[in-house]
DNA sequence: CGACACCTTGAGTTACGTCAAAATGAGTGG
DNA sequence: CCACTCATTTTGACGTAACTCAAGGTGTCG
């Protein structure tokens, strides 16, 4: 156990109870294949193209994946925070579909697919949790979609917004807003002037209070309307609940 | 063996390589969980907001999975092709983020969540194949936020009809097209309008050849280009597959 | 202090949506 | 076969949400 090269406990990959049913060594055995890595705001761990051996788990810090085109244009896939898994769709395929840029400080345990193929077959336990975090990750994906694809900017923001409020803690404390407006526009399909406009109008209704790397959240309940958000239960997947024949 | 419920070969849950290693008893048990079930053209398989205990593994044909607002504007989040699951994003969750509809004639499998976490605990070779699936889910969900979030009408179509262009086969065959001007538009985030009127031009400058139930690519390059492809790899996004039965 | 990144606000433009009407085609029944 | 309906597609004229361009404001850091 002393001889872990990875002891951390707090990513997917690390965690002691996946690892219930193994002995020590075995234990030891898959912590070595973990590298763990840091990095700085701003830094890049990879970039869209570039050749895929390995994948990544948040232990702590925030990343974006950006996607872009030739012209510049930029799209924020995903964000990623402690606790979630970055990279595994290149499990099949051989080049990382976008670039993993870091928000914040970074701390990640980095393992190639080959060592993660073997720890799966040894240990049916980490690809159920493996399989949850991925069906997370759909399922947040397909949120995104919704909102890019039929939502106004005054809902995308809203949605936007809701999404900040933390499953577990004050709804109604100032929430921390790393994202630049710029960087809010590239995720929601939006200008960077488009962003501004529509919080300014939030703010001056009174739905939000703003400060400089922060938000508050005062009317969540017209945010929720606005962002067409049926259960207002869920912050993370902003689940939309039919209503139509 | 001859007993078991479920004999066919064609989906993940049914392959025999996947069981390799297991008896016969052990496999008949597996495919015991499975129930195959049809659905005809327009049949919903469930609704948005349902309460999900299973998945689905599609043998052959067709689905679409749509999300929509309160006001009834309506995404199609994926197009479902034979081989692929379906519902997957419940394994945690209690219910479907998004409806499924039947495109064509179709045959699946369903299981429960119950059932096949049973069955991930049996044999880790399933969950190599689910992750896999899963993976490229996501790569193909998010190749589609890429496309609503940063591209043109003009573009988000090119990238359509290029997924429409089948891995394998005549690239300047005529292929099937199953989706009406509204769904092709529901895909995009545009309107049935703009995407007749995007057609319309593009059949004039003799880029495709469009006839009723299919198109022809005559110009795959300059869609290409326009598309914003990137050299080494296909759109994954919007891969519809020129269907087969 | 100046340099620089970020945010806000305004005025003008445009890509796409909306509304409306006509054209096309598939299905049905006489 | 034609006559009918009904859904889908096309086309046109017009409106508008969001983009673009531009300028000025605010905060941070060396």
């Amino acid at each position: 156990m002393a001889t872990c090269a990875c002891e951390i406990n707090a990513c997917v990959l690390c965690e002691d109870r996946i690892y219930s049913g193994l002995s020590k060594e075995q234990v030891c055995h898959i912590r070595e294949h973990l590298v763990r890595e840091m990095y700085e705001p701003h830094e890049v761990l990879f970039r869209e193209g570039d050749e895929a051996t390995s994948l990544f788990s948040l232990r702590s810090g925030q990343i974006k994946l950006t996607t872009s085109m030739p012209d510049g244009r930029q799209q924020i896939l995903r964000l990623v925070v402690a606790g979630q898994l970055l990279g595994i769709e290149t499990f099949k395929a051989q080049r990382y579909p976008f670039t993993a840029e870091a928000l914040t400080d970074v701390v990640a345990c980095k393992i190639s697919h080959n060592d993660l193929r073997q720890i799966l077959e040894l240990n049916p336990a980490v690809s159920l949790r493996l399989i949850e975090s991925l069906s997370q990750q759909l399922d947040q994906a397909e949120s995104l979609i919704r909102d890019l694809g039929l939502k106004t900017s005054l809902e995308k923001v809203s949605s936007f917004l809701l999404s900040l409020i933390p499953q577990r803690g004050d709804p109604g404390a100032e929430l921390p807003l790393r994202l630049s407006r710029r960087e809010i526009a590239e995720m929601l399909g939006l200008t960077e002037e488009t962003v501004s406009r529509v919080m300014a109008d939030f703010a001056r209704r009174k739905i939000i209070g703003s400060g400089k790397g922060y938000i508050r959240i005062l009317d969540r309940k017209w945010l929720g309307e606005t962002a067409g958000v049926r259960n207002d239960s869920t912050a993370a997947g902003l689940r939309v609940v039919a209503g139509h024949s």
